[in-house]
Parts: C-alpha cells; sequence; structure tokens
DNA sequence: CTGAAAGCGCTTACAG
DNA sequence: CTGAAAGCGCTTACAG
C-alpha cells in the first residue's frame, strides 16, 4: 500500500502501444480490439491479439464512449439501496443487462428532489445511454419541472429513458397496475367478512404511496365499507413508521390492516403482537411487496406480490430493444395476493 | 416518446458553444466551469457562466475524466445487492462519499468469479478512481491470480483501493473481525449453560464463511463444548438455506443454533418454529449481521451486531482521504451481542 | 488575465 | 486490407 504513489508514474497501455509492439497503425488495432466489421487480415488480427495479450491491454472505454457517444452505462435512481425493494428490483435489472456490456451507475435520492435531481445531472455528464426511474416521483412541483427539462434533453440527445415506477416521467415503462392491485387486497378483505379495515399508507409526497392510498378509499367504499381518517395513519415505507401506524390505528375497533408496504407491514405485526392482539385471531395484517422476508415475518405475511424482480428483469428487456434502437411496446404487470398466515375472517 | 429518433441529431452543447456565445476561448470557459485557481476577470467569468445557463451546459464529464486522468467514480463490488446486508452497506458508502461528488457503480457477483472478474476488468476500463471490495473473497485459486494482478495493475496507474470484508487484496481496509466476533456469541451461549451448539455455515467457496466457522470451531472448543459434524450444516447465507440446515441439524440435540448471517438465522427460525419447537424455550437461536429486519423475526433475534452501515460510511470516509493523496490509517469495527427473545438458557 | 495549441485514448470516414 | 488524419469535449502548460 505504501509505494501506490511512488508506482502511480507508469503509463496506462494504449491503444499506440499495441500498435507500436505489433508493428501496424492505431486504426488497425482498434478495428481488432473493438470487433469493427471493417476487415482486416487474419495474420494481422493474431499479432494484433498477441500484443494486446502481452501488454495486458484494456481499452478506455471513456475515451471510446466520447467518440462513439454511448458509454454502455445506465443510471438508475432508487429512493434507498437498503431498502429490499429497489436491492430485488436492481438485481433484476443487473442479470438481465449485464450479458449486453452495460454496467450500472445507482443512486438513492433519499427521496429528496435536490438530492435526485443532481444524480440526474451526474448521469446526464457521464452521458449514460439510459436513465432509469426506478423510485415513484415525488410529488414537489418545482422538481418536477425540472426533471422534466433534463429528460426531455437527454432524449432529444438519443437517450433512453425507462420508468418501474409511479412516475410522470413518460418513456418506455414496465406497469405494475397499483391500484387495482390494491383493490385486490380489499377485496379480499371484504370477501372475508371484514367491514372495518385500517391502512398504513406511505409519505404523502410520493406518488405511489397517493395511488394506493387514493385506491383504498375507492375500493373501500364501493364495498360499502367504512372510510375515515382514524383509519389510516401514515408509517412512511418503514418498519418503524409500520410500528408507530399500526399502534396509532389500533384502537379503532378494526379487524384488519392494510399496509402499503411489507416493510410497514412487518413493523406493525411486530408491535401489534407485542401489544397483545393475536394475529390473526384478533386482527388480520395485509402487506404489499411480497419480499422474500414476508414469509420470514411474526406471522408469515399474507401481502400482495409485487413483481419486483421481474419488473427490473422486463425492464432491461425493453432496455435492450429500444437502444437497440427499436421502439417496444410497454410491459403490464400484475399483482395477486398471496396467503399466509396473517389473514383470517373476523371473529363473529 | 414517438419522436425520440427524429430529434436524437440535435447537438450536445459544449464548451465552444458557451466560448462563442460569451465571445471568449474554451480555455476561459473550461477555468471558469471546472472551478480552476487559474485568475479569470470577474466581468468575464460572470459573461460565461451567463453563456453556459442560457445554453444549459453541462460539462462532459467522459471528456474530463479523459484529460484529467480522474473519473469521479467508483466500483462497488458486492455479492448480491439484493441482500440487504450490502444494500445497507453500499448506503453508508454513498450517504458519504457523494459530497465528494464521488458516483458509484455497483455490481453484484453473484458469488461467481467469471463474473467478479469481468465487472472489475469493466471497471477498470471506465478508469474508475477506487475499487471497493463489498463483497468477501472467494476462494479460488485461478481467480486469486487474476484478481491479484489486476489490482496491482489498477494501483500501479494510481488507482486506488478499499476493503471492506474478508479478503486477501490489501489496500485500505475497514475491518471487521468475524473471528473474535463469532466467539463472542459462541461465549454468550456458554455462558448461558449451553454445552451443544449447532451452527449454520455460509456458502463454504467464501472466505467470510471459511473464518466464521473457523472461529466457531475455536471457540467451542476453547470452551470445552461440543464439536462434531452433525452440529454444522451449510445454508448458502440465503432464507430457504437457513430453513433446510435448521431442520438438518435440529435432530442432534443441541439447545442452540447459531447462524453465521441473520438471512440464515430467520430462516431457521421459521422452520423450527413451523417443526414444533418454540423458540427460545426449546431451542436458542442466534444470528449474525443484526439487518433491521432481525427485529421484526419470528421470534425478535438475537444477533450478533455488525455494523454495516458503518462499514460501508468509514470505508467512504478512508477513501476520500486516500484519492486526496493521504495515507489514513485503516479502521477497525467491532461486533456486539444485541439480546432479543430468541436466546434464553437451556432447560435443565 | 486571455488564448492558441497540444494532447487524453479512442473511432471512423477517406484515400489508396 | 491498411493507414494518415480529423475529431469527440475537455484541460493545461506555455506565451503573451
Amino acid at each position: 500500500m505504501s509505494n501506490r504513489r511512488t508506482l502511480s508514474a507508469r503509463e496506462r497501455v494504449s491503444l499506440r502501444a499495441v500498435a507500436e509492439l505489433a508493428e501496424v497503425s492505431v486504426a488497425t488495432v482498434s478495428r481488432v480490439m473493438s470487433r469493427s466489421s471493417h476487415p482486416v487480415a487474419d495474420e494481422t488480427r493474431k499479432r494484433v491479439l498477441a500484443a494486446a495479450e502481452r501488454l495486458g491491454f484494456q481499452p478506455n472505454q471513456l475515451a471510446r464512449a466520447l467518440v462513439t457517444a454511448r458509454s454502455q452505462t445506465v443510471g438508475v435512481i432508487v429512493h434507498d439501496i437498503s431498502d429490499p425493494y429497489f436491492g430485488e428490483l436492481v438485481k433484476g435489472l443487473e442479470d438481465e443487462i449485464r450479458a449486453d456490456g452495460y454496467r450500472l451507475f445507482v443512486a438513492s435520492s433519499d427521496r429528496n428532489p435536490a438530492r435526485e435531481l443532481e444524480y440526474l445531472r451526474a448521469f446526464e455528464a457521464y452521458q449514460v445511454d439510459a436513465l432509469v426511474f426506478a423510485a415513484s416521483s415525488l410529488e414537489d412541483p418545482a422538481y418536477r419541472d425540472e426533471v422534466e427539462t433534463l429528460v426531455e434533453r437527454f432524449e432529444s440527445r438519443g437517450g433512453i429513458t425507462l420508468v418501474l415506477s409511479e412516475h410522470f416521467v413518460e418513456g418506455h415503462k414496465v406497469h405494475f397496475d397499483n391500484r387495482s392491485s390494491t383493490a385486490v387486497a380489499v377485496d379480499y378483505l371484504a370477501d372475508l367478512g371484514h367491514r372495518r379495515i385500517g391502512f398504513i399508507a406511505g409519505p404523502p409526497d410520493l406518488t405511489v404511496s397517493r395511488h394506493r392510498h387514493q385506491a383504498f378509499q375507492e375500493a373501500v367504499e364501493k364495498r360499502g365499507l367504512t372510510y375515515d381518517d382514524s383509519l389510516v395513519a401514515e408509517g412512511s415505507f418503514s418498519i418503524e413508521g409500520g410500528k408507530r401506524a399500526a399502534l396509532e390505528i389500533v384502537s379503532g375497533g378494526e379487524t384488519a390492516i392494510l399496509a402499503s408496504n411489507d416493510l410497514m407491514a412487518l413493523g406493525a405485526s411486530r408491535a401489534l403482537l407485542d401489544a397483545g392482539h393475536r394475529i390473526p385471531q384478533d386482527i388480520s395484517v395485509v402487506g404489499f411487496d411480497d419480499l422474500p422476508l414476508a414469509e420470514v415475518a411474526p406471522v408469515p405475511l399474507t401481502t400482495v406480490r409485487v413483481p419486483t424482480y421481474d419488473i427490473g428483469r422486463e425492464g432491461a428487456i425493453l432496455l435492450r430493444r429500444a437502444l437497440a434502437g427499436e421502439d417496444p411496446d410497454d410491459v403490464h404487470l400484475v399483482g395477486e395476493i398471496v396467503e399466509r398466515r396473517s389473514v383470517a375472517a373476523p371473529r363473529a
């Protein structure tokens, strides 16, 4: 470690070095190293490859990107990479796009408009080939204007945008229908006989929170069930928030709680159990996402399955096609209830 | 979306465009935009800034990186970004290094040597300023040779390497002492009176698995407790693996199980409970990591706390200093038991 | 304080 | 099939 500085003078091996060793021009080396379709004599190719091998030549992607205007990178915005939901999604994206030689910048906005904008600008500066909005948009007018300007400029230069969340940005999109999926959960509970259902909402400044919340209210009213403010609390999409929200709601005499993500459902389950309520005998809990962890919840969690990995994966497939100049159709993915043990019919 | 192609001809706005509008040379524009210390007249600076603003100029980082040989990017290798452990670590890294203007490439090796090598080469090609090994090394001789060659070359060109895991690579390092932390867990259980302790190991081809496993054996023997093969099973660091392993072990009459990560401890807890064992009355379970989810486990999990976020964060601080040309000392972080409800003294 | 020029490491018409 | 040359968008001695 100590000699790092002294060695730092040793130079990079460039096309030129390879060219000199192979006794050909840099143009020729470039052609063989970049797998250009331009013809190169077999014998020449061999010499070049040997020289490259010998010198441990690695083409500089920065230089290549600068001239081709293709960086082979994509920038993805998530809310929080430590949230397993986003980890799963990014994994799906990466697993699929990797083979095409694309590398991923990943950035957590922390749901902070300024921070998200900063990252978006950085992505632009690094000339990413695609922008991926894995994070739902923030409900902030100034932010909205800036994002739209930026995306427009980005696309006008040939950039692709891919939307994997509830977002106002228009681009290629993997749709997950939060509204109908929320309704599915409400119907499921209503069919079981629940009449008073509590709801734990996500952060109010997120589009996805608003959609799930509205869908909840609509579904509940459509079924003729009670909807009032005492039945809903905000849980910030976090474990802690879920705990707080559950305790806030639980006094209202409801027989079930629908949390708008699993993290909150997990927190709610823990808090409810610790407060002496039995799940599902006293109260049912339903989550949203179906994280791998939902199965090892305090009570195995019945939840709405969001095909998170596939959202990433299908997104990558869209991306590949769009990057290749095609105009692929958007894809639509749906949720479904996965029944575990946190739900039962209300006691008579 | 439909007009993306037709617009793609519109050109990027470059230094030159700004220079023309401001009626100065590109050198001058460069100086003001890059906050160079080279003097620029106030009046000139104002004109440049105005022109840049008007054109929506974003300096091209690729070009800048090519000439400065500083890309302001860092490449981080994790095993699996959907594993909350790595998500947490990357978050710590990002939160801290972001302010310095560095962007993160993140890549999941999937514990596949070929894939990890592919990413490492890509990072080199993109001229990242630093390589971060968040993932423990793989126990594969050919891989080891290649990684060492690659890292040596990388460092010889002035690159920084940062190790945040059990790894053979030498570089700046945040040490987490897996051995002593494992011993702490064993001692904790032994002090409670446990004599037969089961162990769920991680994938055998990972250095960190081997270290924790060896430390377990040593600690157990030091305490004069039983160690034999029937007490250990491999659980691949996953929930599913933890389930399988727990069921495999549980017949051996042990009174406690130590899982070498929380994911496996969670799976084990679920499987044990479902098989009719009570935790901790019949059997105690101890995890390793203290994921945020450990608290919302089937039984709130007693576990060894690994300061994951801080490993990332402290790593970023080291990185910042190393990148600035200093030679910061490595940092050492320690584990501790966090007591929840999955452990009790064995029944008499 | 300002600018002309060389150069970072590539790719790609163009000419032969 | 091969190469000389221009150029991608920047930075930075060097000269004035």
